[in-house]
DNA sequence: AATTATACCTGTGTAAACGCAGGTTTTTTT
DNA sequence: AAAAAAACCTGCGTTTACACAGGTATAATT
């Protein structure tokens, strides 16, 4: 039995996706945006798209560097693997996000790790085919670059916060960015994440993030079943950061 | 008299540099680089060259962004203010480097401020121009994209150094980022920077540098002559900090 | 349903970083 | 050269965050 014949026998009781470029509907995918001046490329055609269990490492730290993933559908934590192996989540990614900075240029090592946190679906594009299609289509490349400056910018308020704040602001800060950027389903936050992954992100550790949830738990400003948490007054949470920060950042 | 008059008046004195992209020695420059596939553009001819004093803001946070700089030589500090107006210095800049990470795109206003360290001249695009440039020549554009990518790659480094590290080995950090950006003069850091910026770029206190300083300086690692730092041995101070790092970054 | 594993929680001592206060030295201005 | 300003330094009490240790609840596995 050939692998395709395989396909089509689960034709009839499974659902069949259609990963192709053109059909698909994810409008914040910024490939997809330039479609229309990236058809008369090979680029679109050589993607592969793999899909990722939850709890699957797709990109490990210090691997060769072959390309860069755009996510599909699901949720991924990028982190490095700090001083004494201790883990630094650099950032969550969603829908129409890219992973894996320096899937081009010279770089030759990930400098970084991913690791689904929903089950997912990625577009894996090579290195060479990237770097023909931004070359090919100054849009693509000018929509790449703006994508990067405002990474830049997120990551360099992150610079701010953690070394400014306290850790009950890091914590109440990281609450608000997983509300801003994966909502809320049901009273609670869309992304349910361990004490120890607030704590990597907010730059702390576990205990410390389990002490804050307790007093935030007291004081009425969230409640928290396990791993849901949920936000009462967002405007709350966002005076207390807000405060003492004179330019607000996205 | 006109300026022009002035200008040529002055000519058998002082030398009159000439600004224009074409005859300009900055091989580190993004544009300079891209010369060759630039020139029909308006862009170059509409730069505006202009001189800086030490000291002087020539980028003011919460500006309305209107272009971005090149710096053609000099060295500038780039800041954010932060937490009750605590200044949080996001990275030092010198010859060939961009300014104003959103110079272009949706941006209205600048994130950042950016004041000369020396005495510097910048370049400026305006923000259309630039936008321009960027899309007539997919080469340029995807150098800027990799300048951003590399940021950002740097940024995130940051991220992990300040929250995992002590206040002596961000101070460390500092010292050995300097000394790669900046190199030596008479075995002195070639950029001199008071403590209390060390202290704004390491995301500390004042005091806490000048502590480490002495300490380092007790420990024979360095030598301090008000502000002209030397570092004894590169190795030395980079061997406390690599030693719980797996993987380095520029 | 019992067992194991994982995640969650809390108390307590310790160490790191900070804030302030007051002083000295160096640099800049007049 | 004197005065003023800025930068540098040190000691000490206080706060914050941390590490460790031991416990409970919850989820996963058999």
């Amino acid at each position: 039995m050939t692998l395709n014949s395989n396909i089509a026998g689960k034709k009839s009781r499974k659902k069949v996706i259609d990963f192709s470029c053109v059909s698909c509907s994810n409008t914040k995918c910024l490939i997809k945006n330039n479609l229309n001046t990236l058809t008369n490329s090979v680029f679109v055609e050589n993607k592969k798209t793999l899909k990722c269990k939850k709890g699957q490492q797709f990109i490990i730290e210090g691997a060769p560097v072959n390309g860069l993933f755009f996510i599909l559908k699901g949720a991924v934590k990028v982190f490095r693997t700090g001083i004494n192996g201790r883990e630094q989540i650099v950032r969550f990614a969603k829908d129409g996000e890219i992973i894996g900075h320096r899937g081009f240029g010279t770089e030759e090592y990930y400098s970084i790790g991913a690791i689904a946190l929903q089950d997912a679906v990625l577009c894996y594009f090579s290195k060479d085919d990237l770097q023909k299609g931004l070359l090919e289509n100054p849009k693509f490349g000018y929509d790449m670059m703006l994508f990067y400056a405002n990474e830049l910018n997120r990551s360099e308020s992150k610079v701010k916060s953690i070394s400014q704040m306290t850790v009950r602001e890091r914590v109440i800060d990281t609450l608000l960015y997983i509300h801003r950027k994966f909502g809320e389903l049901n009273d609670f936050l869309n992304l349910p994440l361990s004490r120890k992954e607030y704590a990597d992100y907010a730059g702390t550790r576990e205990e410390q993030v389990i002490r804050v949830f307790s007093t935030l738990k007291k004081e009425g400003l969230i409640t928290a079943k396990g791993k849901k948490i949920g936000i009462v007054n967002v405007n709350f949470l966002k005076k207390e950061i807000d405060e003492h920060n004179y330019f607000l950042d996205l």
